[in-house]
DNA sequence: GTCGGGACACTAGTATACAAGCGGATGACG
DNA sequence: CGTCATCCGCTTGTATACTAGTGTCCCGAC
């Protein structure tokens, strides 16, 4: 019903060759999941490109069967929109997703972190100081990819502390949403001010202040917002709304 | 890996014929989806059963292709267990889960009505108390369907009032897990009460009270957990942990 | 009676073939 | 030159056949 973008990324019918995939135990379907799930998070095929089942199939020399299995499984993701008869594509980014996803984000994270001050100990702050540092490597280093994953895994400690697993889950969930978005707007420059963001909540942690932690959580949280004022206007077609 | 629970719930090798599909024009598989998810949400099939796919499309009377494809969301949902070789089952109770899905929704609630008590007006007062009025009559006329269908659209209008459709999306989710516990071990008597809490939420709302009403939500979700301290010993096996 | 082995039924995963539908290109016609 | 009709290639949806692995059950040997 609603009107497909026409491929407007990829410029065209790129190959999108998503070049290997893992060969961990896994079925097929996993592998090609897991592939397709991390091009697309980490922008490497970009919102509105076109995802054709009989290249994916061809390209990684599978059959249609476990592609389409890893086809329905990031549809209801919310990663891929499929319109039958016509052709499946990458989701664009929609700001009202965004606001949202930042919404849910921010709520959680917050009581779980709450709920992590109450059983801080040193082991949880060693860790989350451990994942600052590789953070700062990754910056000096410049592997962007690095930094996402020390970013995710700083965020994780508090959900592990406070043994909040499941609400980890769906900030995973909201967070494949805006790891696309941080991905293509983010600002290097502001990467330095992310790893002062964390060691802050985490010296709150430390000395006690739970609430000081929370709060300044929320901030570096409600931090993302600001890009969306400074949209880079070439890369403006990839957002929708 | 994990020894796979043994089909306790149907009795053996239950015919599990969840009847007629709807043949609203959606895909076979959406169908499939929607009927095998209501099934499992209003515990129609218990937690445990077997779900064969070869016994799924002979009882619809399809082939196995959408029937796969619907499990295959399902397990994303975490609805259904596959085992690969050994059998798919319809996933257990896991009271970590519920405190997870509590947890979650709480969250997510208390900061939706917050929201929502911004911009709280007749219309959406109106809306809540009809839903109240359906579950009213729900009770009296002993559909629990019905109930439970009133339920979640009297939560519901808090995320449409607030535009936080998103984070309803999320709520709905953990819900999903939540509905089947509610199911079998909600307790008749109880209801009248959830009546009375949730008309002591939207008189909070109507006064302009938010913070009182936040609070009175936050009590009313966690009444739930109260019944865990009282699962019947016959139910007791339904659930894990 | 007990224990071991093998056939068998059943599972989900994968591959392939076919069906239904949309859209663009192409060519004929006004 | 413009417009309409038809065809063809592409898409996803569905059906079916085959593969590989698992657990059971029965039967025979000890």
């Amino acid at each position: 019903m609603p009107a497909i973008q026409n491929d407007p990324a990829t410029g065209g019918d790129a190959p999108l060759d998503m070049s290997l995939r893992l060969e961990r135990g896994g079925t097929v379907s996993d592998q090609v999941y897991d592939a397709l799930r991390h091009a697309i998070v980490t922008v490497r095929v970009l919102p509105g490109a076109s995802i054709s089942e009989n290249r994916i199939c061809r390209s990684l020399g599978v059959s249609r069967t476990p592609v389409r299995s890893a086809i329905v499984r990031l549809a209801e993701d919310g990663l891929i929109d499929v319109y039958p008869q016509k052709g499946s594509f990458v989701a664009p980014i929609r700001l009202a997703a965004i606001a949202e996803s930042r919404f849910i984000r921010r709520v959680l994270e917050v009581a779980v972190v709450r709920d992590a001050g109450a059983v801080w100990n040193a082991t949880h702050s060693a860790a989350a100081r451990a994942a600052i540092a590789e953070q700062a490597r990754a910056i000096a280093a410049g592997e962007s990819e690095a930094f996402f994953r020390a970013d995710e895994h700083f965020h994780h400690i508090f959900s592990l502390a406070a043994g909040h697993e499941g609400a980890w889950a769906a900030i995973v969930q909201a967070n494949s949403r805006l790891g696309r978005f941080h991905r293509l707007f983010g600002n290097k420059d502001r990467l330095p001010v992310v790893l002062q963001e964390h060691s802050g909540v985490i010296d709150a942690l430390d000395a006690g202040e739970v609430d000081l932690a929370a709060h300044r959580l929320e901030d570096h949280i409600d931090k993302v917002f600001t890009l969306i004022d400074h949209l880079p206007e070439d890369l403006r077609r990839l957002v929708e709304g």
